[in-house]
DNA sequence: ATGGGTAAGTAAATATTACTCACTAAGGTA
DNA sequence: TACCTTAGTGAGTAATATTTACTTACCCAT
């Protein structure tokens, strides 16, 4: 009962002020990068006063690191529900390859904040939103794993590898997109991407 | 005359000052991420007053990306030095690959800066590094389109995808070490790039 | 119903820190 | 000698992230 209630206590939705807030910084960094940024404008684009943010939130940075895992929550969804039907591990490489650059592209907010913005500091590596890149990294890993088992990718192939060069890969070619605006055609630059590296790649 | 004047200004050694400065905030990165270093640390590491670094950069940031632009500059010298000397494409682009790499690893500052500190900022697309930065992925695409003229790469593949894929596995690569300090074995990292790139982009 | 506890939110003070400005000292040059 | 330029100083200022003491509203147990 104390546990339960402890519980619903976690999964009920949080208060308006803390929604409002992330919400405000989201938009913000549509226009503006996280350090122009100041705690002012956050405040006053979410209609609230400066003092509230440090009640949800350690300091700045800890609320763009739940932004960030905001936003990869979602994305995470969305890339399980696209692969779960799939069997092949070079298609579902494929899949997570397009899908992730689509993502990118869509949510490019989302993207920059996990390119660009938190990277630099130590501790965004201790935070819930890193959790989540480990999961979605450890998902690519498992895929590989069974497709070298399976026969489907070449033996000699060291799987870390293979992974940085997918992520690599993906992370790249929508910089300029998440740096200029530039437009990117994910189709097109996913299938040039999955054409390099799995010609060889795959045996 | 007059043109003459300005040029021995342009090119003879910085003050002792300036030297200061940069090497101050180049020593303190290696234990600190940009952010969290003050100006005041660094005029004291520097053994100047605060004030000084404002004669010489516009901002921070600024002094940030001089910083880095007199890294690049050793980098560039070196990579060119090392594929000169070769005629073949792929080994060329090997050796890109080979050698950023080692660069990078050697020198964790100057990847730290060009990887993680700067892209957030547009300013730094303005500034001299940037300028480096698009000579050294210029002369990748050069490479690689000779590569294709010559039919040592496949025709079909674009050479901008062939560059993000070798750019952004590159980068990838290396940064859990410049993030963590973990070791890496760039010789075998490189070799396994390139085992995966290459099987698919040469003919 | 009511009063005590807790969660949501405020307003103003504080402390850090990037940046400015008016100044000095030391060559070099005409 | 007088002057100009360059290197450097040090005390400020202004912006802005963070803290603190406080108010208000609501829930639930007696």
């Amino acid at each position: 009962m104390e546990s339960e209630k402890r519980n619903t206590q976690l999964l009920r939705t949080p208060p308006p002020g803390k929604i409002k807030i992330m919400n405000a910084l989201s938009e913000l960094m549509r226009e503006k990068d996280f350090n122009s940024i100041t705690t002012a404008d956050i405040a006053t684009t979410a209609g609230v006063t400066e003092g509230l943010i440090y009640k949800y939130f350690r300091d700045k940075k800890d609320l763009l690191y739940q932004v960030l895992n905001g936003h990869f929550q979602t994305f995470q969804n969305y890339i399980v529900s696209k692969i779960e039907t799939r069997k092949s591990s070079i298609e579902k490489l494929s899949i997570i390859i397009k899908t992730t650059l689509k993502s990118y592209s869509i949510n490019r907010v989302f993207a920059r904040i996990l390119l660009l913005e938190v990277r630099n500091s130590p501790n965004y590596f201790e935070s819930d939103a890193y959790d989540m890149v480990k999961i979605y990294s450890r998902t690519i890993l498992d895929i590989i794993n069974q497709g070298i088992k399976e026969g489907e990718i070449k033996d000699d192939i060291d799987p870390h590898a293979l992974r940085q060069v997918m992520l690599g890969s993906i992370e790249h070619a929508c910089l300029g997109e998440v740096i200029f605006g530039k437009d990117l055609d994910t189709d097109k630059v996913s299938e040039h991407i999955c054409n390099i590296i799995f010609r060889g790649a795959k045996k």
